[in-house]
DNA sequence: CAGCGTAGTGTCAGTCACTGACATCAGTCA
DNA sequence: TGACTGATGTCAGTGACTGACACTACGCTG
């Protein structure tokens, strides 16, 4: 157990080290260019040229140009899959959910300056509020709406109430993410994702 | 202004009308051409020249093509603002909400042939699942959000309830979505909307 | 360690969505 | 009727993305 973890983490080799360290290259050229002129204004063949590669080597790591934006976010997805499956069995799906979510929440403090310039050009640029959308956050919640209907011993084709619960649920990690990105930079995400998160509990008493 | 008062309906001039019949050229031709050669293997140029239009023109009536796509819905978001105005003040929030949203549910099941068409190259094609989901069903859930903002009475950048009340409303209407895609051409739309939306009250129920 | 297969990259040329600039023509209205 | 204005056509671009092919270096195997 030297560098091996648990699923046989094999070292690495130079060709390997190298594809990762060009595909980190261009995420952070990209949020550098994206930050400093704007996300229409940088060009993708700045973005590769900046990294030292050709345009076309950029379109071999990421299918688009909203896709290197969001490079760093890849994993997040499988970090909420674990989180979710981390619950305790018992533990209501609200509640398991919300805890989870909390994971997400807590990456975004971790990484606060990359994920506010993520977030900011979300809400000024058309395509990337698309692709946020579309392609980050419904992963997210493809992964919450399979571990809401696992708990629930449901299927999500036909009961809608896993795919309310991560819609739900999406909702209030968006409405924390908006707060969070209008105030100060020290300010407590995760505390605001968990008082919307909380919220998601109370539509019933919302009733009238 | 215009010709004389702005807010009644008064009868549109010849060259409204030629506007608004290339307007519906262009929609009706390249849902055709959507159909019968595929999305992407559609250019704006042949939906164009299909419609007898310049390429130029096109893009003056449309922002992109898959706006092209979805022309058809652009009133919805007034019929669902209207529905929602419509519901007696003192109904319950959820309630309201889903009232409203049957009137969606109602449109979809008036235009099926489009509808089925849209959905489904929403289900294929990645752009056009990007431009459902962020720009016609977010669209949707800025409506609701509104409208369950003002009858709680509370700010929707304050209180979180108002956005996920929507967002759990719009998750539901996807499952009905995709439960009537995938079900016969006189399945009953607005049941299966109803019955999901009916879900959306019962997640305090879910618990455990 | 020599040689072979292949993954990552560069280069080039092409397609297509979308845009600015300018000219033209047709409704509209005084 | 004549001036104004808005819808359209034409043309020439820009920039995101893609297929094809060649090359090099990594890594494995004999």
């Amino acid at each position: 157990m030297t560098t091996t973890d648990r699923a046989a983490e094999v070292e690495p080799g130079r060709r390997d080290r190298k594809k990762t360290a060009t595909r980190e290259r261009l995420i952070t050229e990209a949020a550098r260019l994206f930050e400093t002129k704007g996300f229409d204004e940088t060009t993708t063949t700045e973005i590769a040229e900046a990294a030292d590669v050709a345009q076309r080597t950029l379109f071999r790591h990421f299918p688009t140009k909203e896709a290197v934006l969001f490079g760093d976010m890849v994993d997040l997805r499988i970090e909420l899959r674990e989180a979710l499956a981390a619950r305790p069995d018992d533990e209501p799906v609200l509640e398991a959910v919300r805890q989870a979510v909390l994971a997400l929440a807590d990456d975004h403090q971790r990484h606060a300056e990359r994920r506010r310039l993520q977030f900011r050009l979300a809400a000024s640029v058309a395509s990337v509020s698309a692709y946020s959308r579309a392609v980050v956050q419904a992963s997210w919640e493809r992964e919450i709406i399979r571990a809401a209907a696992a708990r629930l011993g449901v299927d999500p084709v036909d009961d809608p109430r896993p795919e309310i619960i991560a819609g739900a649920a999406m909702s209030a990690l968006r409405v924390a993410t908006r707060q969070w990105t209008a105030r100060a930079a020290d300010t407590d995400f995760v505390a605001l994702a968990d008082a919307a998160l909380v919220a998601t509990g109370d539509l019933g008493p919302t009733a009238h």
